[in-house]
DNA sequence: GACTATCTGTAGCGATCGCTACAGATTGGA
DNA sequence: TCCAATCTGTAGCGATCGCTACAGATAGTC
């Protein structure tokens, strides 16, 4: 076999290959010997090419909210309303989590749930990514509220807390084998509840 | 230090000891030696008491169901209409899921998310209790909307999906450090979706 | 009070974990 | 063409995993 040299394999497609791995099985459910095997490369060229299991670990989370996990920050970016702003986080949820070409739900809820004490730190790391969307969302709402978008006894915290579980649940009923179609049922029954401005047209409710 | 003769320590107590290390850290997550150091015995009690770790585990979700989790068989039990059922699921869930009293969320939902190939009958084994839960649900739906309680175009699959998806968010949102008061305001955000029969009373929404 | 049965504590089993030392193989530069 | 540098594969490190053999200690029986 071919030795050494420069690098003989695509750092990318092992990265996408650790992806999947890790977003099947999480952190701590995902040894060294799955990952250099669905890799194809030998532990050294993974310690070699990313750190660790922990740093190659945060470079796939990076990667996928670059990449599957993209339509979030798509929306946070374009959408100026909130009202926009959670059609599309939670129809973008119901349309991707349940796709059969990737592992249901979302990495980043999913890849840290069961975590021992000596992961305790990747667990945090993800807590901490998903409540940062959730803050992003609440103060989002909360200038939905000043603007006059909103109504002004909008409870900005609870409404963000209730998107963000409605895509958390998702996400988990995606693991647990519910389709896209009933994912868009989900979505839609989820988005009746938001609040409108009785005068205002800017709903996007049909 | 004592030894042998019948079995000195509270079986019970050993169960609950290990309820709350499972539910915090998940299955894969809990070590033997974890178990055994919460629990206050060594591990050849805890192979003589309980069998091994997955016997264990069950035992654990078994009596977290008729216990911390009780509220849930309760509600199935007593409640006869749909909309009672579903409004005292949510607000069950929202009311215990962030006691300060033991772990965050619900074990069900949050003990087997990660999971390794060697473990995953473990994840089967708790997926199956929440997806008969949700079919349960969904056939309590289909029976209110042919007696009349919610309307005929209702989706029960649809809706039973919702309310378990609003539940195990909940559920993921206590994990994540929300308090019971914001877990109440999602679960009443929850509820506005209802479907109620534009002529009838049945609706318990506020 | 010896005997049997049962439980407990110590110690350690084989397997796997994350990770790495080492040497063989191949490349680019001199 | 030979060297220095770099990557790869093999093999195995110490630690921990789930689990258990073994022997010491206590209880009930006669």
């Amino acid at each position: 076999m071919a030795r050494s040299g420069p690098r003989t394999f695509d750092r990318d497609a092992a990265l996408e290959a650790a992806t999947l791995v890790f977003w099947e099985h999480g952190y701590s459910g995902t040894s060294i010997s799955q990952l250099t095997a669905a890799m194809k490369i030998n532990p050294p060229s993974l310690y070699a090419a990313f750190g660790d299991k922990r740093a190659l670990f945060t470079e796939v989370v990076n990667r996928y909210n670059a990449t599957y996990g993209r339509f979030m920050a798509d929306a946070f970016a374009e959408e100026t309303t909130a009202t926009g702003l959670v059609h599309r986080l939670i129809m973008g949820a119901a349309e991707h989590y349940a796709e059969g070409s990737h592992p249901p739900g979302c990495l980043v809820i999913a890849a840290a749930a069961n975590n021992s004490p000596g992961n305790a730190e990747v667990s945090i790391e993800l807590a901490d990514r998903r409540n940062a969307n959730r803050d992003l969302l609440q103060s989002r709402i909360a200038d939905a509220i000043r603007s006059g978008e909103l109504p002004a006894d909008t409870d900005a915290r609870g409404l963000a807390t209730y998107v963000v579980a409605v895509i958390q649940g998702m996400s988990q009923q995606a693991r647990d084998g519910v389709n896209t179609e009933t994912l868009m049922a989900v979505g839609e029954m989820a988005l009746r509840t938001w609040p409108v401005q009785p005068m205002s047209a800017a709903g996007r409710r049909g």
